[in-house]
RNA sequence: GGCCCCAUCGACUAGCGGUUAGGUCACCACCCUUUCAAGGUGGCGGCACGGGUUCGAAUCCCGUUGGGGUCACCA
């Protein structure tokens, strides 16, 4: 195991979306991974055939390709420990099996799922735990069963699963990276079901063996899994296979502290890209729930290559984490602030020409999609949307003319003489040569100082008309930004529409 | 209920025997400011409880409480 290439994996099964916690669980396989120099990879556990959902593992993976996140090896992927996805390895199984069988570690089970139903009740109205009564455990592993009965059930045909043979009272003992050592007692442990009556394994079977085959040197997995590592280590044992490092994750939790689950909030990786989350927030997101890099560190804001440079499962914690929501909208703010005008003009594009083919524009279309155009409105918004689609959305009106005046503002903001002096300061910025912020600002100052009234008497009445709004990016850039023509066509609209309050 | 895991501000967390218990988000106030943001400054707010160990415990041990996970022919 010393000096071996690290290997890691992330085992969703293809039933539905990626779950916010199958992201973290992968990120941190993948984080770990590359920190190690060692490979990441996608297997997809499709053992349950009437839980398989059409398109599952193409939107699994392509959701976590959006994350940044890039399996060496996976069933779209290949590689040379293929087949990836456990449906297709069922031979594999299937001798693995016969030799359990053989060694005397499983034994054929042909109790009934309505058998084995009583037999729940009946141990639970006794009081006691519910467990498997081993009524088929035969003869020569300590059972009662008789090897010909069993003989017997197989001519005939009937279905059966075959167990495992769990070892009474055997103490199974390991050493998890995260957690330190934990031990169980084989005694509360059930004989597992390792292949079903429809000749497909379970999972603790199939991981196992894949695990192993695989040659995964570490499995880090949600805490959830942390109980059946008895019957996983067992299963090594029997195989006289050396068992991975294990690392078990704490879990990401509902704001009541319960396992993270649809029906309490957004659960699906799927619903924050549709939301507008850019995968920089997300990942740096569910990044820091459970990990830190401590040492006094106070970032905050973390790139891949940063958390691939900084990563340990050393420092993954070992509570619970709740995922909330605040935290991961002041990250995608960070990252609004931070990214380049060129990249968020280019995504904002999409947005704009549905926009645009929905509403139409009173402005000059060549300009308001040029380049030149975008960018001004991405530097003088980026610190005012929490979305990229809102440079779209939230500031319409460098693309579209207002459709109301926001009240609030209208009500605050004018008088009698509004409408008379707007309309006195019309010409004037007709006659500026430059529609400069810095040219538009001196006018208007000027305009105002003999009549001895103060800017903000024409500044808010000017972006009330000018964008709907009484709040926005300062006033003078915005106006440059929108151009003479735009700006005065606007005012002069806004006069004719708007009456004085009383 | 059995087994297992966990426990520092409302949230994410730093802390690994001696700190005025630190940072970030959120919240509040102030500053900046034409507005809204952004930014700056400050504030609010925490070691679940009880026993030990120790000169000294958020930190180590035990217990209690609380929370969570798991007990399928699901993963």
């Amino acid at each position: 195991m010393a000096g071996q290439r690290v290997r890691t994996r992330f085992a969703p099964s293809p039933t539905g979306y990626l779950h916010v916690g199958g992201l973290r669980t992968a990120l941190y396989n993948y984080l770990f991974a590359k920190k190690m120099n060692g490979d990441f990879i996608i297997r997809i556990e499709d053992t349950d055939q009437s839980r398989k959902v059409e398109g599952a593992q193409r939107n699994l993976i392509t959701t976590l390709e959006w994350a940044g996140i890039i399996p060496d090896e996976s069933p779209e992927h290949g590689g040379n420990c293929g087949p990836y996805v456990q449906s297709e390895r069922l031979h594999i199984y299937a001798g693995y099996c016969q030799q359990l069988l053989e060694d005397r570690n499983a034994y054929y089970c042909f109790s009934t799922p309505e058998e084995l139903e009583e037999n729940r009740q009946l141990q639970l109205k006794q009081g006691l735990q519910p467990k498997y009564n081993r009524k088929w455990l035969p003869e020569e592993m300590g059972g009662s069963m008789p090897s010909s009965e069993v003989r017997k059930k197989m001519e005939t045909g009937s279905p059966y699963v075959i167990r495992m043979k769990v070892p009474d009272y055997v103490s199974v003992w390991f050493e998890d990276i995260i957690r330190g050592p934990i031990e169980f007692d084989s005694s509360t442990i059930d004989d597992q079901v390792l292949m079903k009556s429809d000749g497909f394994p379970t999972y603790h079977f199939a991981s196992v063996i894949d695990d192993h085959l695989m040659e995964f040197t570490h499995i880090i997995r949600g805490e959830e899994w942390l109980s059946s590592m008895p019957k996983h280590l067992l299963l090594y044992e029997f195989f006289g296979w050396e068992p991975p490092k294990f690392a078990h994750l704490p879990l990401l939790l509902n704001p009541d502290r319960s396992k993270l689950s649809k029906r309490q909030g957004d659960v699906a990786v799927e619903d924050y890209i549709r939301k507008g989350y850019s995968s920089d927030a997300i990942v740096n997101f569910v990044a820091l729930l459970g990990w830190n890099e401590g040492e006094g560190s106070e970032k905050e804001v973390y790139s891949m290559q940063e958390l691939i440079d900084r990563f340990s499962l050393e420092r993954v914690g070992k509570a619970g984490a709740i995922f909330n929501v605040d935290k991961l909208n002041w990250l995608e703010k960070q990252y609004i602030k931070e990214r380049p005008a060129e990249k968020l003009v280019q995504s904002i594009r999409p947005t704009l020409h549905t926009e645009l083919e929905k509403r139409g524009t009173m402005m000059p279309l060549e300009r308001i999609t040029s380049d030149e155009y975008l960018t001004s409105v991405v530097e003088l918004m980026r610190e005012r949307v929490g979305f990229e689609h809102e440079f779209v959305t939230f500031s319409s009106y460098f693309f579209f003319e207002p459709e109301s005046y926001e009240e609030e503002g209208l009500k605050k903001r004018w008088n009698a003489d509004t409408n008379d002096l707007l309309r006195e300061f019309l010409p004037y910025l007709e006659s500026l040569e430059v529609f400069s912020s810095e040219n538009i600002e001196t006018c208007l100052k000027e305009f105002v100082a003999p009549k001895g009234l103060k800017a903000a008497a024409i500044i808010h009445p000017l972006r009330l008309l000018t964008s709907g709004f009484s709040f926005g990016p300062s006033l003078y850039h915005m106006l440059e930004v929108l151009g003479k023509e735009t700006v005065i066509r606007r005012v002069l609209h806004g006069i004719e529409k708007i009456t004085v309050p009383a």
